[in-house]
Order: C-alpha cells, then sequence, then structure tokens
DNA sequence: AGCATTGTTTCACA
DNA sequence: TTGTGAAACAATGC
C-alpha cells in the first residue's frame, strides 16, 4: 500500500484526528515492529502527553508529543494502514475510507501497535505483513530531500547521475525520499524513459521533464486516493499493454523490484561498443 | 508447492 | 571508500 502519496494521506488523518488527545495507554508488544524497544517503552514515552504534530520525510512519518517527548515515529513499511477513531465514537478515518483505495483489513490481529486515547478513541497501526515499524526519535538523516520538496537544481544534482538504472536512482531514498516501485513505474511512463537507461545519461532538461511527471503523477494519485490508481499500473501484468501505443508490456527486475514499462516506447539496448 | 508482494536493511563484491 | 545488486525480513494471497 504505502508510497509517499499513502504516507501522506496517512499523516493528514493523524493531523486531523489524533493531535491533542490524551494519550491513555499505549499497546506495543510487537517487539519485532516496535525493535529495538522493549515492551513497554514506548507506552512508557507517551502516555500523559498528547500528540502535537504531524510530519513526513518520503515514506518516513513522525509525530511530534506534547512536554518535550520523543518523537513517534510510524512507518508503514509494505502494508500498513493508520487507523483513526474520531473522539465522539465515530467510525475509524484512514486512508481505507477514500473510495478508489482498498478496503482496510478486518483482522484486529494485524494491529500491530495501538495507541487508546482518554476519550476512548484509538490510533492503530493496522500491518497485515507486519514489516512496519514504530520507533520513538526516528533517524531520517539518511533520507533524501522529499520527492515533493526537491528542488529543480537538488534533482539534477542528485538523480542524474550514476551508472545505477534510473528507475533504481529514483528508488534510492537516500537520494530522494518517497518514491517506490509503482511510482516509480508510473512516472517513467509518464515521462516515457526507459527504466534501465544510467541515470547519469540524462541531460538537464530530461531531468526537468521527470522532476515536472513525477510531481504531477505525484499529486494525480494523491487526487485520486492512492498510487495504485496511475494509469499504467494496471497494466502491469503478462496481458498488459501500453495505456499509449498499445504495445505490450516489458517485465523485468529493475532495482531489485519486478519492474514493467512500454516494450515499444520505452526500450533500451545497451549502445553498442564503438571503441 | 512455489512465487510474488506499493519497503527497508544488511551483506557481499567490485 | 563508494556504488551497486542480491537476499533477508514477516506474512499473506494467488
Amino acid at each position: 500500500m504505502p508510497e509517499l502519496v499513502e504516507v501522506e494521506q496517512a499523516r493528514v488523518v493523524i493531523a486531523d484526528h489524533a493531535l491533542g488527545r490524551e494519550i491513555a495507554a499505549v499497546d506495543d508488544a510487537d517487539s519485532y515492529v516496535c525493535r529495538p524497544h522493549a515492551p513497554g517503552e514506548i507506552a512508557e514515552a507517551l502516555v500523559g502527553r498528547t500528540l502535537v504534530s504531524a510530519h513526513r520525510r518520503g515514506t518516513a512519518m513522525w509525530a511530534a508529543t506534547s512536554d518535550g517527548g520523543p518523537d513517534l515515529g510510524l512507518h508503514l513499511g509494505m502494508a500498513g494502514r493508520i487507523l483513526v477513531d474520531t473522539a465522539d465514537g465515530g467510525r475509524a478515518v484512514g486512508p481505507g475510507t477514500l473510495l478508489s483505495a482498498p478496503a482496510v483489513p478486518a483482522n484486529p490481529a494485524w494491529d500491530r501497535f495501538t495507541i487508546h486515547f482518554a476519550d476512548g478513541g484509538t490510533l492503530r497501526l493496522r500491518d497485515k505483513r507486519r514489516l512496519g515499524r514504530v520507533v520513538l526519535d526516528p533517524d531520517v538523516s539518511a533520507l533524501g530531500p522529499d520527492a515533493l520538496e526537491i528542488t529543480a537544481a537538488e534533482f539534477r544534482e542528485r538523480v542524474g547521475r550514476g551508472t545505477a538504472p534510473l528507475k533504481a536512482r529514483l528508488m534510492d531514498q537516500s537520494v530522494i525520499a518517497g518514491v517506490g516501485n509503482l511510482l516509480a513505474d508510473e512516472v517513467l511512463w509518464q515521462a516515457v524513459q526507459p527504466p534501465l537507461r544510467p541515470a547519469g545519461d540524462l541531460d538537464d532538461a530530461e531531468l526537468d521533464e521527470l522532476r515536472r511527471v513525477l510531481r504531477s503523477c505525484t499529486r494525480r494519485a494523491t487526487r485520486r486516493g492512492g498510487v495504485h490508481t496511475g494509469e499504467v499500473i494496471g497494466e502491469r501484468r503478462a496481458d498488459g499493454a501500453c495505456p499509449r501505443c498499445g504495445a505490450p508490456m516489458a517485465r523485468g527486475v529493475v532495482g531489485g523490484r519486478t519492474t514493467w514499462w512500454c516494450a515499444a516506447e520505452q526500450a533500451w539496448r545497451v549502445p553498442a561498443y564503438s571503441g
């Protein structure tokens, strides 16, 4: 589920519904999700406080806490969702309530971390696959600039270098933070760039265009409810066809992830050796 | 049974 | 030392 788009949705849910509510209890018993904290450690740091603001950089998210308390880091991993029960006892809100988004998984056993507010409501990390992470004072220093905040000059400088495939460079969170596997496929298709092309080969105009497309894809996905709504995402299958030209979609592994691209428009062949 | 999965981290290697 | 790629991580669905 979560790339930058989904994490931003979750951040907004927290900002709109979870701030200022006194924390009465915390279930941090999942010692894998909460590593390296011992059970009770996060609870002790949070009980009695409130969340005061919600932040995000790439897919890393955290909430500041009152009275100089530690930041609460919340990472959604591969399948995590944030659910917040409203103070009036209303139904949970979260990305899953958006019409086009996949339904929130219902199994309570998938609640890996829960904050119980004094008003009776909760904030939960519901994560089917358990690759999400909750940690106090998360270290985000290794992340590059957020994909939505990076300037054109930074983008040219950071993305447009190296011999790694363009897609791998885009997904390198230390280069630019927030672009995951699906968004990368969508952006490269929209920009008509081969995923396998070496990142350092792009000129400034191409990099500027790539950044423009990244921004438009991200905005569009946010508007429509998630990165899965991308135009080419539905064609990521064996009999998929390019929505522009109808050519078959090609499949490969780039940057360690399954990658789909238009076999005609985004083809890349290693230039012939001409020495 | 076997493989794939919208993320991150660690390790091996050039 | 730096960059790159593969595997592991946990759990589930097809």
